[in-house]
DNA sequence: CTGAACTTTCAGAAATTTCTGAAATCCAAG
DNA sequence: CTTGGATTTCAGAAATTTCTGAAAGTTCAG
């Protein structure tokens, strides 16, 4: 791997970025690096294309591993294990996804569950609570949502997207047409109602509604 | 701040989880001690709370103003500045959101804009420009998103969150009446075309492509 | 002005994270 | 088995990040 200008630039970026999201910056340029070769690439290719020891790369890859963010094979005649990215840039995303919730989320949710099953002591614990389950509710609504919208295929997620806030003239056409209901039992506006707490009594437009 | 267990568990757990996330471990845990407290804090009663010195405090307190997540005010009769975080956590989402864009994700773009128009030298660099386009333009799309879907006021947010991958149901609806295209030009399904380069020519079901 | 109350800055200390080379382990071909 | 290329592990070194106390800066009531 010959590492031109335009492949040095973006592992330099990625690896810079990688930092930000909590992600070391070896194992942020080993992911570029991958991504943008034209062949699966082993471990001790890397390593010399991007200057790091042969061990640090080794851990690198061990933790990319862990994500399911790249894959292993073997070439005929090479003993070496190669490693590659998915081609599809959607299922990078879907698996990046997947393992954060599953990660980092997921157990969020639980010490937010727990703690909102502990018995007030005080005022403030009463408080603090209804702020928690704000929170609790808040991330289990979006993770509900990206879980169910991970599982479209490419082009009606990419049309969706595209859409953009677009989206709530077909919400509003939706309520209009009761028909339309979720199917079972016809209720006219079936989400609704039960958006209400989440959404806040007074959901205005765009409201910067602050403390104060 | 008396720091009940609840609290502190919170505190603590945030804390945590904001060093995966590029925060620094004294910074989550002061947003979160602001997040569930019932009033706006001072420096100095946040310092002895969580046992940090108070210049500490100072530090992470501007890092949370300059991502504006914390509101400055002052109380009658206290010179002291006092801190907390919007009632609102919808708004918490989209500070955090926008802020993310403008310091992380802009920036990204616009490398991967400038290496896009870099002449390839070699087919390494045409291969991995082919690369970078595909990570611009999905990026760009999800950014596109976000920042319209955010504009939502917090009712419409919550029932489209709520509707999850049921979406797509509307989407065929609107493919299949024509007369709901853009406005415009009635054109009878708008976005499909331009979606396909992105989508992948072979958007089947969620599929797992992989190379190899 | 002045000085008390509060806040910020910053150089170095402390803690944490990352990286390395050497040694141990693995594993397939012979 | 044994051998040798390939990979992993791990203890300590290096680098980075975080944290602190002391000093400087700011603000405002008197």
């Amino acid at each position: 791997m010959p590492l031109t200008p335009i492949i040095e630039a973006f592992v330099l970026h990625f690896g810079e970025m990688g930092s930000h999201w909590g992600i070391n910056r070896t194992v942020g340029q080993i992911y570029a690096l991958l991504y943008v070769s034209d062949r699966p690439l082993p471990a001790d290719e890397i390593a010399e294309t991007l200057g790091f020891s042969r061990s640090n790369v080794s851990m690198g890859l061990k933790e990319l591993q862990s994500w399911r963010l790249v894959r292993l094979q073997h070439l005929p005649g090479d003993r070496r294990e190669h490693f590659s990215t998915p081609d599809d840039i959607w299922q990078i995303v879907r698996t990046l996804a997947e393992e954060r919730r599953r990660r980092e989320i997921d157990p969020t949710l639980t010490v937010l569950r727990d703690l909102l099953m502990e018995p007030p002591r005080s005022e403030a614990d009463r408080l603090a609570q209804r702020r928690l389950a704000e929170m609790h509710d808040l991330i289990e609504l979006l993770m509900r949502w990206s879980e169910d919208v991970q599982k479209l295929d490419n082009k009606d997620l990419v049309q969706l997207l595209r859409l953009g806030g677009r989206v709530v003239a077909l919400l509003e056409l939706k309520n209009r047409l009761p028909l339309l209901g979720r199917g079972k039992a016809g209720r006219s506006r079936p989400e609704t109602t039960e958006a209400d707490a989440l959404a806040g009594a007074d959901a205005n437009d765009n409201n910067d509604t602050d403390r104060e």
